[in-house]
DNA sequence: CAATAAATATGACATGGTGTCAATATTATA
DNA sequence: TATAATATTGACACCATGTCATATTTATTG
């Protein structure tokens, strides 16, 4: 006899393929037309399915990207895991820069989906909420490590952490969105770099 | 014989009277329901209009609040405009403390409009250059200033000025964002005073 | 192995917004 | 007054959305 929990119903079956083929179809529609241009009716076409079945799986466009976001988001968060316990203002300033250099490097790896989500940020508040959580977690993040290093006589204790944490990653998630839209001048490395140089002399004197 | 020049047709004076009506109706319409909400119905019932005079004077929404929104920017501009030439690093502070402080202030002033704002310029591409004009601008004039001082041997002459500038704005821009959204922490005066004292101190050495 | 129940899929339909355009009304000119 | 130019109008065609009664597929029961 079959175990229950291993095995999955032959129509619970239908239904995952089902909305796997529509996820399919929907990033390339997506990609395609961009996040307000997109239709569930181009959707459901390319994926070769009914039009009601696309609202049995999801509420509607904005869920769709929710879901299809949902790897992207995990290595935003990856990096912002990053631990951070440097002994100089240098050893500081290295970590800082790699971190940064790597949150502007999704902006070209994943450029596309990124794309698509700015647009669709502007446009629904469940995905703005989603992008916010990222915000939230970065910010903690870097409050948490401004705190530890003022502690430590590293940082200037005077400053605001948590309000120099948030400037500071404006900051980067500004040149990230301008990377993504390809409006930047010069390299990742470049913008990393110059970026890090003003907030650290800034931070520790 | 009047003068052609200084009287206005009668023709005209009524469509410029019915493009008023529009305007503030629409407005109203705007505010009471966020852009997306909003529609070209609510705005010429409001206005006591019929439904096509609105793509007479109008191309759709976008143009309509295109229109609203150019005293705000004036005033954007004119912030833009203070004039930098100081001979002392503190004497620098105060000036970007200034800016800093005026430009974040607009955030609260003009909440209202700047909430609207926000809402279409990740809806409407034509909205979006609006701002990335008033952006520019800005970037523009704080990138000179910081060559301006860097040729004084006042700012770090090795930092790129462009890059720089950017990321100060950048920072400025994005809480200017959070305080239209009522979220930040902290007074005005708090923030523009932190971000200013991580700035300074790290562009001045 | 029916017969029945449960889950899944479907597309026609009602709703609501958009932008257009031929017709109408108003004002200017001949 | 007749005619031309300008301004206004709302009915209409179009398109996307989300719902729901119906149909189809799969599971269970006696």
């Amino acid at each position: 006899m079959k175990e229950k929990h291993d095995v999955v119903d032959k129509r619970h079956l239908r239904s995952i393929k089902t909305k796997q083929k529509l996820l399919e179809a929907a990033k390339e529609v997506f990609l395609e037309e961009g996040f307000q241009k997109a239709t569930i009716s181009q959707m459901i076409k390319k994926a070769g399915i009914g039009y009601g079945t696309a609202y049995v799986h999801f509420e509607g466009k904005e869920e769709i990207l929710m879901v299809l976001m949902d790897d992207v988001m995990e290595k935003f968060y990856e990096i912002a895991e990053v631990s951070f316990f440097p002994k100089t203002k240098e050893e500081a300033r290295q970590i800082i820069l790699s971190q940064a250099t790597a949150f502007l490097k999704m902006a070209e790896t994943e450029r596309s989906m990124m794309r698509l989500f700015e647009q669709a940020i502007g446009i629904s508040p469940s995905i703005a909420t989603k992008w916010k959580a990222i915000r939230e977690k970065f910010i903690q993040r870097i409050s948490q490590d401004i705190a530890f290093a003022q502690k430590n006589g590293l940082a200037r204790a005077k400053l605001n952490h948590t309000l120099v944490a948030k400037g500071w990653f404006f900051t980067n998630e500004m040149y990230l969105w301008e990377i993504v839209r390809n409006e930047q001048q010069g390299t990742v490395e470049e913008i990393a770099q110059t970026m890090t140089a003003v907030y650290t002399e800034g931070l520790y004197p």
